[in-house]
DNA sequence: ACTTACCGTAAGTCATGGCTAACCGAGGGC
DNA sequence: GCCCTCGGTTAGCCATGACTTACGGTAAGT
């Protein structure tokens, strides 16, 4: 899931998909790489369930999977409170001493 | 920022300051890697923004820097609003001419 | 049917970066 | 002062994976 996000050009192309869905000449097209170069992120983002793709015609939309999406935010958040409740217990630890 | 998730060890590390502040020995204990190894990914961690560390003495206590919690949040939530708001679009467009 | 546009896949190259081993400095206990 | 623990840094090795080129297959247009 964040290891699909972890590469800068992975991320160019998933965040290019947030504005609606796109082919993948048009996703290509901007980014300093090859398309065949697209087409394999996109596998990797599809495999990571954070992009969804859908046959038009003669091209393949690409859109942001918003189950992922909440996968995501889910994970971030869990991992956020547990954070920040520790943190919560560590000041008062330093209150109740200092 | 998502560059240094982007590893599983070192995400792995970063899970670990999850309850709180521990020194660089105690978290490299149950990974399968070496120590020198988690100083590393504790330096990109660092350099990232998302950990902070105090010295404790002999020690050095690594922790979870809330400021790095926050902005990950804030990209992520920003992200995810835009995606919602042009798949509502989408939809819309859709039950509009369906 | 021929051509053109779109795209996924395979093969091969090459740089990135994660890991270990070895070294060094700093702090604390005896 | 000596020793031991803790941990940051470097050098070097090596696997991972990102990229391009070349190819094949499908759909639309004429």
């Amino acid at each position: 899931m964040l290891d699909a996000l972890g590469d800068p050009t992975r991320r160019a192309v998933f965040e290019r998909l947030r504005k609606g869905p796109l082919p993948v000449g048009e996703i290509a097209k901007g980014l300093p790489v090859s398309r065949p170069a697209v087409s394999q992120h996109l596998r990797v983002l599809k495999g990571a369930g954070l992009v969804r793709d859908r046959q038009d015609g003669n091209r393949r939309l690409y859109s942001v999977d918003p189950n992922g999406l909440e996968t995501l935010r889910a994970y971030m958040d869990r991992f956020r409170d547990e954070a920040l409740v520790s943190f919560k217990k560590a000041a008062e630890r330093e209150g109740g001493e200092g």
